[in-house]
DNA sequence: ATTTGTGCAAATCGTTTGCATCTGA
DNA sequence: TCAGATGCAAACGATTTGCACAAAT
């Protein structure tokens, strides 16, 4: 062996994550469809997928991932902290490449979720959690309707 | 027939709620099945069931109604605003009987929806939404772990 | 050589639906 | 009467799982 740099048949160009990397940091092996879906959800920036959804762009890159190994992979990449999970929808799962602190936009007509900067809420009066429980995250989720035209 | 008081085999005693002229109000009729559940769901204050937890205390309670029954009549109740459906956990809806506004805490490790009271919450800086979008709701959950004993 | 991952297809689980039967106004 | 409700069971769609095979260290 000798570098660790290898393209995946067409990288986009730029890249300064080190895919395999970040895999083996989370005790993942870089395998060539961990590879794949890394590189689907990381290199173009905040992403919001459901597993369908990445199944489909994965044929459409001509990556052969089964829809098992796609859940499989979004969950393992959700334990390791490199992906969050979000409930907006009660009938699908969404996975959120951006695992900082923000919230989100939900628009119901599209079933579509946006990012929305960290600055953008403040949320304040936090109560205190009851006796023996302590908070893990607060999510906020801005439902949007489309405006009806004037 | 005559008036429209009659109990449903165990009141609890205090009713205040006119039953019957909630569902007419909202253009259900009031069937045994729906007046059976809405005295669960109303009459016992701020809830929060699944379809299932419902269909479970309905047969408790001697109230024999379907499990598509349920279903159906949450979704009715839900239209027509007795009822708030909550997006906590993907694999199951929440409805909540508390339709004002106020926000969630989630019990991760039980899966408990539990209110909040309104103004435990500020949420400022709300950002306008996207062009041609208008909010319809901001929902705010705060989810609980439970906090490690020392 | 081992251990871990992958893919398929069958199995689950919550929820929805079609349709025959019943019920309330 | 008769539109509207209910119940059953089959249909569904998203997700999970068991297990034989393939790939990574």
């Amino acid at each position: 062996m000798h570098g660790s740099e290898q393209d995946k048949g067409e990288s986009t160009g730029t890249t300064h994550l080190d895919l395999a990397a970040m895999l083996r940091g989370a005790d993942l092996r870089p395998t060539r469809q961990r590879m794949a879906l890394a590189d689907l959800l990381f290199r173009h920036g905040d992403r919001h997928v459901s597993a369908e959804a990445l199944h489909e762009e994965a044929r459409a890159a001509g990556a052969g991932v089964s829809l098992a190994t796609i859940y499989n992979t979004l969950h393992q990449f959700t334990d390791a902290g490199l992906l969050r999970a979000i409930a907006v929808d009660t009938t699908k799962t969404y996975f959120d490449t951006n695992t900082g602190d923000h919230h989100h936009f939900y628009i119901e007509s599209s079933n579509e979720v946006v990012d929305m900067p960290e600055d953008c809420i403040r949320v304040d009066n936090l109560p205190s959690a009851p006796e023996g429980f302590e908070i893990s995250r607060v999510d906020v989720i801005v439902r949007l309707r489309v405006k009806p035209s004037v």
